[in-house]
DNA sequence: CCGCTTTTTTACGGTTTCTTTACGCTTACT
DNA sequence: AGTAAGCGTAAAGAAACCGTAAAAAAGCGG
């Protein structure tokens, strides 16, 4: 769903930046490492990322005023990662924009949690098209599809069917699992179903691209899958 | 930057709330207080607060439910303040939507720099204090409704289930959370009352200009929404 | 305490969607 | 090549859902 958000990791120590390359590329981030305040901030303002983390403890500059450095263009979540812990230190980043504080040692489950809080907020405040592949583009939050710019309507059962193959994009679900998924585990042995609403939704979407055509690939015997 | 935010604080323990009360009212915010998750619900659904204070352990229901609860209807920024600190329980509570996790116990100063990260977030999503669309005007702060220039008379409920869509306009928004938003958290079952009320509005709305026809649009099985 | 407004309950006809049924087509295997 | 299993599509029937009216109950101001 949020797949590959861009993280920007602003630490001059090496170790911490190939921990965390290792730990945020297997959960399937980009990472974009920069050694210091100013390499962070030039990275941060030519591509865009959807959130920073910040060492406070840099050489050439300290960690505020990169903080306030990135605030000057952008709004992009940032959280901070520091030995430090007193009070009035966290209550002057986080006022000067920091969007979380995080006291070393901390553990990966939770700045992996910290980082999909951020994600959300900054997901929030674009467009939040969660999905999109040529001409079509899904609305998850809001239940909407468009191909083409143009709105589509979908029936319940037909946006469920497609959020289910689309949301494991580009692998084959079974039969089994999207019965189960749309209409419950009571309807598994109801192939049939799938093969009318798979129809139906082929026919919404290739009517208004022909682009999308061959978007839901039939796997005969096993399931269906949507390309990405 | 925004005085006087309203604050929801949901603890069962008095001498927690009656803390919370005094350092945040020193502070210039409102506290609305809450001694229970029913009452927090209700609060959260009726008062629109701009932060939450969520305390876990709860007579009546655990905080997680609640979290989601406030979730079907609302993205206000939710803190959770709590004395457990595994890295799972952080995990499931910031992934169900939670914004942040202080574990107790903390202290003043740190709540009340993450209450203003939290705000900063909440009034980027601040909606306008008027509306517009073709005919139609509303101004949310007088309450007023006016259909090519004439004022139209909306009861509250009216008032506050087109509010809801407008609120949200160009979007889905699912019955549970109109539900939620307009009746209150227990009456999400009663979709029969969006039935009349949707109907009333569209009367009142499309007797004083056809252009309003289709204006609020129903989607079969999932909700409705208002056009952009 | 009474009358007015608003909300909730009740009821029913109409529409959309879901499910069932049916049939032709393709594919793979004997 | 024949046949059986699986898939795609169309169309009818059933069920769920929606819109509207109107009556009963609750709330409010005088």
């Amino acid at each position: 769903m949020k797949t590959g958000a861009r993280i920007l990791v602003i630490d001059d120590e090496k170790s911490i930046r190939r921990f965390m390359d290792a730990s945020l590329t297997a959960k399937g981030y980009t990472v974009l490492p920069a050694k210091t305040a100013a390499e962070g901030l030039k990275v941060a303002a030519e591509e865009h990322p959807d959130v920073i983390l910040l060492d406070l403890n840099l050489p050439d500059k300290d960690g505020l005023a990169v903080l306030k450095g990135i605030r000057d263009f952008s709004a992009v979540p940032v959280i901070i990662l520091t030995v430090k812990s007193s009070d009035a230190d966290k209550e002057l980043l986080l006022d000067s924009g920091a969007d979380d504080y995080l006291t070393k040692p901390f553990s990966l489950t939770e700045l992996l949690a910290r980082i999909r809080v951020a994600l959300r907020h900054s997901v929030n405040l674009r467009e939040d098209v969660a999905f999109r592949h040529g001409p079509l583009e899904i609305d998850f939050s809001t239940r909407k599809v468009l191909v083409g710019g143009e709105e589509v309507h979908l029936t319940a059962t037909e946006f469920n069917l497609l959020k289910a193959l689309v949301s494991h994009a580009g692998k084959v679900i079974t039969q089994t699992q999207l019965l189960s998924e749309v209409w419950g585990p009571h309807a598994v042995e109801q192939s049939h179903y799938l093969r009318i609403y798979v129809s139906q939704l082929r026919r919404k979407l290739e009517s208004k691209s022909p682009e999308l055509q061959g978007f839901i690939i039939t796997d005969p015997g096993v399931g269906y899958r949507a390309r990405v």
